[in-house]
Parts: structure tokens; C-alpha cells; sequence
DNA sequence: GACCATTGCTACGACGTCGAAGTAATGTCC
DNA sequence: GGACATTACTTCGACGTCGTAGCAATGGTC
């Protein structure tokens, strides 16, 4: 046996020194100040993407999910109908379609999604999340809560800091739709998911 | 030809809303809001990893780079000796051991870096970066430079806080080690790069 | 109503990543 | 100095992702 230590605690030895800031000294001597910084804040966000996504991953691999299996399980859960389109799915989180395919694949595999024929347009495709899959969404999210999400080592003003000036940043780099997100978002919070999201989506949600 | 709209400007449409900020409203519905928070602050750091991975991927791939590659590139560059142990990069950069063989195996393939036999550890193996592979580095960190970092939607302060939080977060999540973290920052940015790296590894180093 | 661009999805293949197991060299302890 | 643990690296295989190309259905236009 004789586990090393690297298979102590969590997945991976902290590295010896902050690249971040390892990384900025020597942007600053040899870049524009303003490389130096994008650079920090593009290390910065790699790294603490890495570092969640491994806990969140090893949560999933509990539950035998991967994280982007388990996001469209709980938007499936959310929906009022059960049911989201193959295409929505791939807009609204920026999943390529074949990847989309591939997710949807697989989660019917495990019988925790179903795909059914959309009853206006021939074209797609609905999933639809079966009791198995919501209760497999459930158990997994309570697991990554407190796993995860409820240990992350900042407080509740540095979080929404945090949040906001990421929000910046996507919205600024037009990774959502500044202009219809306030009023979605809105209409989500109050249960109306799918139905809320404007655009061309709607025209195949005439069943409402 | 006809190339649909997602083929414009960048590689992916935005998606219609906020992803982050729905899925926070749906979270406050069903748990409690220190999941909701932390929660939103991994869904808003993958979400902008996405985009900037996304954008960064893109101009190494002019480069016939990924980023991982690029970024062992530039650490050998910086190194007084133009060279680092295998075990160094994996331990620093926190990428897996077979990974780097990995990474190390293509760069070779392309001349851009060569292994060296270490002169006093059998098991220990150098990358040494060829004037080829500095020239390659160069050239896309300046494109990189100019055509991501810079233009990160944020001004000087805002990428400031940025940073700062997510090393507080990074720190309690033990991404790196804190205690030797800030001296060795400092010896990296006067130029002692390697030697500056405490622990075990400087053992090897003997050559200084 | 006949074209033709667009949309929705899928099959295929390439790529990058990484866990697990294996080999070789080295260090340690009695 | 011999046994045993550790370290360094590689090989292998599996997995998830995604670009490309293809097919089928649809909608608009004349």
C-alpha cells in the first residue's frame, strides 16, 4: 500500500509558491502593466477554476456524474414542464450541440433523463428528467453544498464582490445577454424558467 | 458557405441571460444561502474561465500551442538556466505527472524544448527550452497580450480585487503554500526564478 | 409550390487530460 | 550492505470535449 502524501486530503499538493503573483513579478518586468494584471486575473480565475472543479468533480464522480451532466439535470428540475430542448440547453449554457448530444446520451443511459419528441416541430428534441434523475439531483446537490459551495473560504460580502466583478467581466466579454438577462432572471426566481427566456426559443413553447 | 451567426465574432453566441444570477435566484428558493452564495461564485469563476479559456485557446492555436504547453514555455523561458525539472513543473504548476510527460513529449516534437539528463540524479530529467521555443513563446505572449489580457473588461483596481480575492480564496482552499508563498514571489520577481523554490527540490540544484 | 438558406440534431474522429500501474534510481535505517 | 520506502518518470487506457460534416425538417421568398 504505503499511499503517498500526495494522496492525502484533498486531490493534489498545494503548489510550493502563488504563480499568480509569481507569474505578475515577471509580467511587470518585461509587459505593459495592464498585460500584467489581465494576466494575473486570467491565472487567477484558471486556478481557482481548477481548484473548485476538482472538489466539485470528485462530489460528482460520487453520484457518477460528471459537472456538466449534473448542471443539465438540475435545469431540467427547475423547468415547470420537467422538459428543456436539446438546442435550448446548448444556447443557455454554452454547450456545443455535439457535446449537448453527448450529455443527453449518456444521462439516458443511467434512465435519468428521457428523450421525447418535441409535439410542434419535428426537428427537436426534448429531455425530459425522470424521478430517478431528480432524485439523483437532489442527493448530489445537497452533497456539493455542503461539500463545496458551503465552505468556500470567503464571506458572504466578499462572495457578492467577487460575483459582481466577475459579472463584469462576462458581461463585458458578451458572455451573456446584458440587455433580457435582468427581467429572465427575475421570472426564473419566481418559477418561470423556460418560458421566460426570450428570442426565437419561444416560437416551439406554444404548449404553455 | 453560409456561415450561421455563432460564426461571428467570437467562437460561441452569448447565452440569452445570466446563467449565474438564475440559478442563484433558483438556489435561494431551495437551500440556504450560504449554498446559494457559494454556488454562484463557482458557476460565475467557470463561466469566466470558459470565456477567457476560450479566447486564450484561440490564439495559442495560431501559435500551434495549447495553453498548458505555453505556459511550461514561458517558466522555462523565465529560469536563469532556461531549464526545470519534470517533477518542478508538476509540483508548481500543479499539472499531473503524466500530463507533463505529455506536454514535455509534444514541445519536443516540435523542437521547442529538448530533454537533458539531470548531471547529478539519474531519475530527474531537464527540459531545456531551444532558441526555437523562446522565439515561439515571444511571439504568443505578445499576441496574447494584445489581444486578451489588455483587454479584460475591468479597470486597474477592480483586476486588483479581482486577484485578491480569489488568492484569499485559492489560500483557504490550500492551492498553494501560503507560509513560503510571499518570499519566494519575491526572489522570482529579481530574477531567482528557480533557485528561490524551497523544499526538497533544490537539492538537485547544486549546479549554482 | 419549388427553391434555398437556416435550424436541430447526430455520427465520427482528433485531442488533451489524467488515474493507475509499472520501471528505474535513490535514500534510509538497522 | 541489504531490505524497504520513496521519488521520478513513462506507458497505457479511459474519459470528456468539441470541430466537422452530414442529414432531416422547416420557413421564407419569389
Amino acid at each position: 500500500m504505503a499511499r503517498s502524501k500526495a494522496a492525502r486530503g484533498r486531490g493534489f499538493e498545494p503548489a510550493p509558491f502563488d504563480v499568480v503573483e509569481a507569474s505578475r513579478a515577471v509580467w511587470l518586468r518585461h509587459w505593459e502593466p495592464e498585460a500584467a494584471s489581465g494576466m494575473a486575473v486570467y491565472a487567477a480565475i484558471l486556478r481557482s477554476y481548477q481548484l473548485l472543479a476538482d472538489e466539485v468533480g470528485r462530489v460528482m464522480r460520487r453520484h457518477d456524474l460528471t459537472f456538466a451532466r449534473y448542471e443539465v439535470l438540475t435545469w431540467l428540475m427547475t423547468d415547470p414542464e420537467s422538459s428543456l430542448t436539446l438546442s435550448w440547453i446548448s444556447k443557455t449554457l454554452r454547450i456545443p450541440p455535439a457535446t449537448v448530444t453527448n450529455i443527453i446520451d449518456r444521462l439516458e443511459q443511467d434512465k435519468l433523463v428521457r428523450r421525447v419528441a418535441h409535439p410542434s416541430d419535428a426537428r427537436t428534441t426534448l429531455a425530459e428528467i425522470t424521478p430517478r434523475g431528480r432524485k439523483v439531483a437532489t442527493v448530489a446537490t445537497e452533497d456539493v453544498n455542503a461539500t463545496v459551495y458551503q465552505r468556500i473560504g470567503l464571506d458572504e460580502d466578499q462572495r457578492r464582490q467577487l460575483t459582481d466583478l466577475l459579472a463584469q467581466l462576462r458581461a463585458s466579454g458578451n458572455e451573456f445577454d446584458v440587455e433580457r438577462s435582468d427581467e429572465v432572471v427575475e421570472k426564473v426566481g419566481s418559477r418561470q424558467a423556460r418560458k421566460a427566456v426570450g428570442g426565437q426559443d419561444n416560437r416551439h413553447d406554444d404548449v404553455a
